[in-house]
DNA sequence: CATATGTTTCTTATGTATAAAAAACGGGGG
DNA sequence: CCCCCGTTTTTTATACATAAGAAACATATG
């Protein structure tokens, strides 16, 4: 009843490391090979016996030896890859923000698993662990109430990260010379520096390196609510502007440069600047999201 | 499969309902008392059924007399009126404070559900939800991880909650004169002394009362992620504290002397007053907390 | 016609089943 | 001993089943 999701994915990356070697090399040990994967070796095992089945590998005694390169159209497609309860995440993405649903709108278990034709006991567990975003809420024996992706949810959203965000990028300022934080700013402006002169084709890149950065300062001083909270904004951010490209591009340009100017802020240590150019990012990602929202 | 608690509870219930009532009286309508027990009409129905039954009533054409006064021995006992989910959610609790659980601890599904006598799903259920407290961790297919109810989730709890808390309580600074909120920061206060005044006897109550006070000072400017915060705080007080009653007298009653000297400073509507009665009050509850946990 | 009760249908809460994946066990060779 | 592989056991992810509860529909009665 399970899916072999895993499988289907360590064998295409399977597939990325057997093209690394040499036609008759030996393969690493099965052990290693967990390791690279990310699987338990029986999932490898079960890799290598679907390797062997299709010629591309041979199994001798203790080792295994490449016999011919896969080809691309080995690969299992992408979707067959995503757990149930991933593609579950999806569908339900897709139903609330094509406007299926309005604030106020009843969820109801059934009807969602028979949409997305999964099961109700997977529906039920998304949106418990949904519950954490802000936009359901649940009624004893009574399903659950959709409350909508509204101004007053990017209102409330805004405050936290205002707070949150404030409160990490202080801290810059008292963080000594010698910490490993500034290496990781410097390619960080880096990796800025390289989207900003390849904005043109490569503006759909931002929305991860947004991301990575606003975890990159929150994590000075770890607190596990505070990441938890990331979470919700990279939800936000990953699926709301999958269903609102307007100006993507002009967006996206406007916002790196005010991140190299947060960067800078911070690398001067002065608490006054690095306030104003965090509040004036925070402050115009809130207008543009209300914006999109209107 | 499903288990009768929502039954037993609106029986429980019905019982107090009908002793306000005198014998020979007629009971209101199904709907009327399907608001009054805040459960649907079909519930209604079966707990009539059940009065009917036990010839506490009967059931005329369209009306239901009062024929005896149900005895309290009639009540369902209040563990059969918890759904298994809530009784999951205490196990769970004693489980971990209890000590059978230290940082690190593998977290299997199966076993707990053996061990709380319960049905995987249900376990698994719970601790998607339990996750937001941040004292669990999952891990794909394998599990969770228990991260421990250590003294760096207290001071992560305590930073955020000090952030949330002087925010909204320096907000009561800018408050009208007419607002409502000072009439209910009045019964706060009453609803402190009065606890004050009986401390020997009834500190235990405090527990419930904390959480209201804080909620209240909170809700100020509702924000869906503070409210929600402010379960983690509520879980944490009243279950941690169930397991670790020392000094709990003398220490209740500093947190009240403390929640009095805050609604002193909120009624001045002085900035540095109220930040400096918060910031005290959060201060030592988050050492009281500390110094239980080592 | 409005409101109350009787009846039917749909949904949720909880249990059970099972394939896939992980983990544990065990023997053999360097 | 330690790593490697074959085998067995355990656990998780997902599907499905069903009684309890909610909601919708229908009928009756004032």
């Amino acid at each position: 009843m399970r899916t072999d999701t895993t499988f289907k994915r360590a064998f295409n990356d399977m597939i990325d490391i057997i093209r690394t070697l040499d036609l008759g090399a030996e393969l690493p040990s099965e052990n290693a090979l967990r390791t690279q994967l990310g699987v338990s070796r029986t999932t490898v095992r079960k890799v290598l016996a679907g390797m062997s089945a299709r010629g591309i590998i041979i199994s001798e005694a203790h080792k295994r030896i490449i016999r011919e390169q896969p080809r691309q159209k080995e690969r299992y497609p992408k979707k067959e890859t995503l757990a149930i309860s991933e593609q579950v995440e999806t569908s339900f993405m897709e139903w609330m923000l094509r406007g299926d649903a309005c604030p106020g709108t009843e969820i109801n278990e059934t009807e969602l698993a028979r949409k997305f034709g999964v099961a109700t006991t997977i529906v039920r567990e998304f949106l418990n662990r949904f519950q954490k975003y802000g936009l359901i809420e649940k009624r004893q024996n009574a399903g659950w109430v959709f409350k909508g992706f509204t101004a007053s949810f990017a209102l409330e959203l805004f405050e936290i990260r205002e707070m949150f965000e404030m409160r990490s990028a202080r801290l810059f300022a008292a963080l000594p010379d010698g910490s490993p934080v500034w290496k990781q700013i410097q390619s960080m402006r880096a990796a800025h520096l390289e989207l900003l002169a390849d904005i043109d084709a490569r503006f759909q890149d931002f929305s991860e390196l947004d991301s990575r950065f606003h975890r990159l300062i929150t994590a000075v001083a770890p607190n596990r609510f505070i990441e938890s909270f990331q979470d919700v904004i990279t939800m936000v951010f990953h699926y709301h502007y999958q269903w609102n490209k307007r100006d993507e591009r002009a967006r996206n340009e406007v916002a790196i440069r005010e991140h190299l100017a947060l960067i800078e802020a911070l690398e001067s240590r002065n608490i006054a600047l690095i306030d104003r150019a965090c509040r004036l990012h925070l402050t115009s990602a809130r207008e543009t999201l209300l914006h999109s929202i209107a």
